[in-house]
DNA sequence: CAAAACTTTCAATAAATATTGAAAGTTTAA
DNA sequence: TTAAACTTTCAATATTTATTGAAAGTTTTG
């Protein structure tokens, strides 16, 4: 497909389903990631039930994912003065967006695996000489690894407000 | 717990157990976590027939999450003279894991994103021109947001053998 | 070549996850 | 206070994804 003219309701819809799919092969619900993408194609925030009408989801759904995106800081609610339902609105920008996915993925994903690591850590070991070492030496790496991964994490979230850390990332890399 | 003693079979134990239940959290199957870890503790390559005795899988279940493993080349085969069966040994090297993971996910979750923007970049739309402008804007800083990401993905595979890199990550994050 | 020792496949099944929608709950306005 | 307007909950259901295991396939050995 080189050139290609839509309507650019056409267009968003595409987004959406696609981003939707997309969502799934990183681990959140398709829904949710309609949703998100539905609510970052529009500037003002939409009520439940234009999400639903948009998307085509129940209102339950809505409901829950909407609540969901809430809790990863990707959409917040607001109401308008004399409208009696709320709307909903994405953060629109991309870095502030970044930022919070990486946080919310260290609480879910990161932490977990530190606790675990550091609880083996205190632990001493029965057993063949050897193997104990090698498994050790396994958690060792392994933790220090986590640790790397989080030094990056917080990393990508500086990149945010600093143009020269962006240029330096990308002439060591 | 402050303080914790234990024969090493149960901490390898209690180490694939975990390391299976974190697995389902980042999108990864339970038993090809599990199957991982457990070639992980051991220095040495176990055959199919060990892998399902020692977490308790069918035949089939180890056989296809062997393969996904030597896909992300997580896991080589080996064989041994005078054996017959295949043995698989993971990669112990935690930066090379790190390193072939990372590319995994960038082809699987990264590529694809990066396909769509560009088709939509690629096209020209019909409509509103302030609706229009906004979701031209949102295309171009995700497309922006994800070679970002790449470069850094880039870069957490250049510390494995860079210490400098390394301390610098830590300085500036 | 045939049987033994393995590995692979895949239809059936189980388990996990997401989605619906109607009922219950809450807030506002008159 | 009560009816309308809206939101939340959650048991039932649907969908997706993972797992099993027996049958088919492959390779090696005698």
């Amino acid at each position: 497909m080189y050139i290609c003219l839509m309507k650019l309701e056409e267009g968003r819809g595409k987004f959406i389903q696609a981003w939707g799919s997309l969502g799934s092969s990183w681990g959140i619900s398709k829904s949710m990631a309609q949703i998100h993408a539905l609510l970052l194609s529009f500037p003002e925030g939409l009520s439940a039930d234009e999400i639903m009408e948009q998307v085509q989801l129940s209102r339950g759904n809505v409901n829950t994912n909407v609540r969901e995106l809430i809790n990863w800081r990707l959409v917040r609610k607001e109401t308008v003065l004399g409208e009696r339902k709320e709307f909903f609105v994405a953060l629109h920008d991309v870095h502030t967006i970044a930022q919070n996915i990486m946080e919310e993925r260290k609480r879910r994903e990161i932490e977990p695996v530190r606790r675990l690591l550091s609880e083996l850590k205190a632990t001493t070991f029965e057993g063949d000489a050897t193997e104990i070492k090698h498994f050790q030496t396994l958690i060792n790496d392994l933790a220090d690894f986590v640790s790397q991964m989080e030094n990056l994490m917080g990393l990508m979230t500086k990149i945010n407000s600093n143009t020269y850390l962006k240029k330096m990332i990308k002439a060591i890399s």
